[in-house]
DNA sequence: TATTTACAGGACTGAATTGGTCCGATATCT
DNA sequence: AGATATCGGACCAATTCAGTCCTGTAAATA
């Protein structure tokens, strides 16, 4: 378990497909589920979502289709998941603080929204850039470091972002 | 959504509360529904599986119940949530690879099986220890890095840890 | 040995979520 | 006006999740 639903899973597919065509023109649902395989009602209603969360914009009429509202390295992952699937939140608490009844006694909410944290600031800066392009098996991509006492300035960084 | 399940969630409190007690001595299941707030019959259900997972150890019969099977230090988290909804993966080709029919054509799953990859990694180096103790605001915890281009070590021992 | 305590295993149920389809309304181009 | 496509939402089946309950078995004690 752990993972992101089926629909976010063909989002970022039919996502990064776009991202893949260079020219700006609109593409209609249609022709995208062609391209990507998946079935077409679907990816129309995959597409309304992604509209709505400004991350495609959509023409209407003749000639409509659907156009990524940014260039891909200016969005990253964590909005299409939110988009589509809702708030990334480990736990229950991270999304609706004081929904649990015994959040105030908790031992063990802190640490987790610390993870909850370092997951979240992972996939803010991973974006669909990252994912349209074939992997340069090279290049810097996500790197963990951690638990070693190190105290860089990235560590400050990371920690800083869960505040 | 991204979100472990209350199964898991309230699993991580017992097992928590469980680190806490130093007594090495049994604790049934009651009494640790009653020590955590969590409703009897489900704290039952969760010991018996983080039981079968071999985290816990169980004594039956009077004066039974439940002990840590190891250190809280040497019980990553990743195990605890295996044990509890299954082995952690956010695609689902991360698991069961083959399943997917696009999966030989896939242009995204490379990506997705880093970002896995790192989250395992991270899951496997956060222990129970870490969510017992009450935190130290000092100490290092989940440190992200990356994109940066800065080629570190432990940069390559994430990068192995996904082949 | 009988009794009590407590885990083991699994069946079961109601609720919530997910996966996926379909339709009527509206906007745009020709 | 007519064809094309998005927009918004209703709708349904299937799965998963949360939580309960019951029968069996092992261990300790008297």
């Amino acid at each position: 378990m752990f993972r992101i639903s089926r629909l976010t899973d063909y989002g970022i597919v039919v996502m990064a497909h776009l991202a893949r065509c260079k020219d700006d023109d609109s593409h209609n649902a249609r022709e995208l589920a062609e391209d990507t395989q998946l079935p077409a009602p679907f990816v129309s209603k995959i597409l309304k979502s992604l509209t709505r969360a400004g991350l495609l914009v959509s023409q209407r009429g003749s000639k409509g289709g659907y156009s990524l509202a940014r260039t891909p390295s200016e969005i990253p992952v964590v909005e299409m998941i939110t988009a589509l699937e809702g708030p990334v939140g480990i736990t229950e608490c991270t999304i609706h603080p004081g929904a649990c009844a015994q959040e105030p006694s908790c031992q063990v909410r802190d640490p987790w929204q610390r993870i909850n944290g370092a997951l979240h600031t992972a996939l803010e800066k991973i974006t669909l850039a990252d994912l349209a392009e074939p992997m340069d098996p090279e290049s810097p991509f996500v790197l963990l470091a951690g638990f070693d006492g190190s105290n860089t300035d990235r560590t400050k960084l990371a920690t800083k972002a869960l505040e």
